[in-house]
DNA sequence: ACTGGCTTCGAAAACGTTTTCGACTATATT
DNA sequence: AATATAGTCGAAAACGTTTTCGAAGCCAGT
């Protein structure tokens, strides 16, 4: 005999006894909870998920969905552990696990998507990478499946979501520059279909119009996130007659490629092009000059990305505020050399 | 109604068809699978885990469990998703999920390995950061759950693992280094207690033996695998009156640090001082000089783990040659700059 | 026409748990 | 003393699936 009943029948109650012991119910007398659980401790025994999971209709355990591809290792950086493990704090909480579940491609994030959801894994989930239109978020609108986004996203009615303040760090960044006299102010984009290009740019052209710049789609770069694709960005803006005197980056292995090519020309980020690149990572805090950049917690957002999950769970909605969470996330400024002239002191080759 | 019963009512079988249809069985016409197959597709039906776990007795997932804490994301390189990515595609072949388990501290680890294996979360698991003496593995010998080791250990009996060649990583480092005239040859070890630095050590203890030269505790460094542990290194190396020629480093991320302390007391990695870093990393591929490494597959290894563990699965051990698998992973140098001199050129300040 | 075998299917049990509900005891209330 | 009430417990149903086993149908061989 196993599992509930062979622990029942060593205290000489029933199962459903132990049962309600072990979860916390009041019609069990303190004594024999307390034999439960001093049994329970000493046989190590805890209860079966699936049977657990069967009758509640719930598995207690709430999905990250995040890319790990060939691709995502190469160009990896920190990101998503601080996330996990601030999403992991935030649910262990309130009795909930955590579990990551991979993926490699783009469509195989879908097909996984639709196998985790028909076969119940989780009770809810939170996915990353959000498309600008994203297959996922109609899709777990319509099944019925709480989950939030980390990317807001065109699809879907108004679903949970957190994002990153694009908007905020186009603005921070580009009253920078111009406040130095920056005006040719460049932008490196991801060419991939997330969302974050998307809002990255409309936010950069909005910054640029509050200071009376026209916009020059040719300043505008597309490429994969990537060492290389900042190397051939770099190259693009070497080639170009009338170089910008400025350039934003969205991810900061960029800066790694471009500096390198800019290094090749006998350029130097910071004194002949300034440079901000995006979020502060693991590689381009070891660059020279030292990459001005934007700063966040991780953990913070982790944790942040768990509690409006709970609040989108039935169970624990009543603990939490109503209405769907949709938040921007700050990021903070920091300073570095790369960008740390004024456009006067730029030489011309 | 939902699932199968609503599946079943809809095709006016039974709810048993309905599941041999999908489970691939013999006794069930082609006819009625082919339809079965069809409704199940069109009403995105796909059998619910827990009560199919129930019933089966077992999840069809295994479990990679995985360090995601603070310190992990500051340090973080891509080790894992590589790993992750490989295994999963491995597992998924055999119809497995491969869910990445998190867990934020060393102590934290053993309790989750308690309660994943006590609710039967996953039928397997890998566990990586092996200790030298490692409760887990134990536990899970005790428990009788499948699992594979990433890294050897003293633990348990004969247990499954596969570990880096570090035997061989240091033979061929201390080698290259002998040819060029080193015999001052420093090591910087991790200070926790995975089994890692234990085995380095005496590795290179051995491959100093094997040229005759004597081992010196003083040119064993201990720290904390970061930038700011290498930088800390850089420091004592450079207050030694009698420093060594070349310096072995277990982690990439122990150059960074080290480089730059180097810098400011205006010595050069690759001429002052020869450097061999351990593991190729996203970090250090941008040092300059470069830095000499060793470079293996992660996907490789991942898929390696992945069918390891399969083999030690009772559903699939038919498959899979017997025997308890440990592996040594070999590595390939990747020569830099940063140790190609001769002794005789070193500077003496 | 009867038997035997083969194919196809359905009824029902089982997996381990939670939860409802009724039963029982002991205590408090009239 | 009778009755209500609170506290404690056990029996049993239910969750969704897989799997065993027997039944039914069909065909071939005698």
């Amino acid at each position: 005999m196993k599992g509930i009943r062979h622990l029942a029948k060593q205290l000489n109650v029933s199962i459903g006894t132990v049962s309600k012991a072990l979860n916390g119910r009041h019609d069990v007398n303190e004594k024999t909870r307390k034999r439960v659980l001093a049994a329970a401790a000493k046989l190590g025994y805890a209860p079966n998920q699936s049977g657990r999971s069967l009758r509640q209709g719930s598995t207690n355990a709430v999905g990250f969905m995040i890319e790990f591809s060939p691709e995502a290792a190469a160009n990896s950086d920190n990101f998503f552990v601080g996330l996990v493990e601030g999403a992991q704090s935030a649910l262990a909480r309130h009795a909930l696990d955590l579990v990551v579940l991979p993926y490699s491609t783009q469509e195989d994030s879908f097909a996984q998507l639709q196998r985790i959801v028909a076969r119940r894994l989780v009770d809810a989930l939170i996915i990353s990478a959000t498309l600008k239109v994203d297959p996922r978020i109609e899709y777990l609108s319509h099944a019925n499946i709480p989950f939030i986004a980390l990317g807001r996203s065109d699809s879907g009615g108004r679903h949970p979501w957190i994002d990153l303040d694009f908007e905020g760090v186009a603005e921070s960044a580009i009253d920078r520059l111009v406040a130095r006299g920056h005006r040719r102010i460049a932008v490196a984009l991801p060419d991939n279909e997330t969302n974050l290009g998307y809002v990255f740019l409309s936010s950069y052209r909005r910054a640029l119009k509050r200071h009376g710049i026209p916009f020059a789609p040719k300043f505008v770069f597309r490429g994969p996130s990537s060492e290389a694709g900042g190397y051939r960005i770099g190259g693009e803006l070497v080639a170009l007659e009338q170089r910008p005197t400025a350039i934003l980056l969205v991810y900061e292995l960029l800066a790694m490629g471009l500096y390198r090519r800019l290094n090749e020309a006998g350029l130097s980020p910071g004194r002949d092009i300034a440079v901000i690149g995006f979020r502060e990572g693991p590689q381009a805090r070891f660059l020279s000059p030292t990459l001005t950049c934007f700063r966040m917690s991780l953990h913070d957002l982790g944790v942040t990305l768990g509690e409006s999950l709970l609040a989108t769970l039935p169970a624990f909605s009543s603990a939490y505020p109503v209405g769907t969470v949709q938040k921007i996330w700050p990021l903070q400024l920091v300073p570095g050399e790369s960008d740390d002239f004024s456009v006067g002191r730029a030489r011309t080759l």
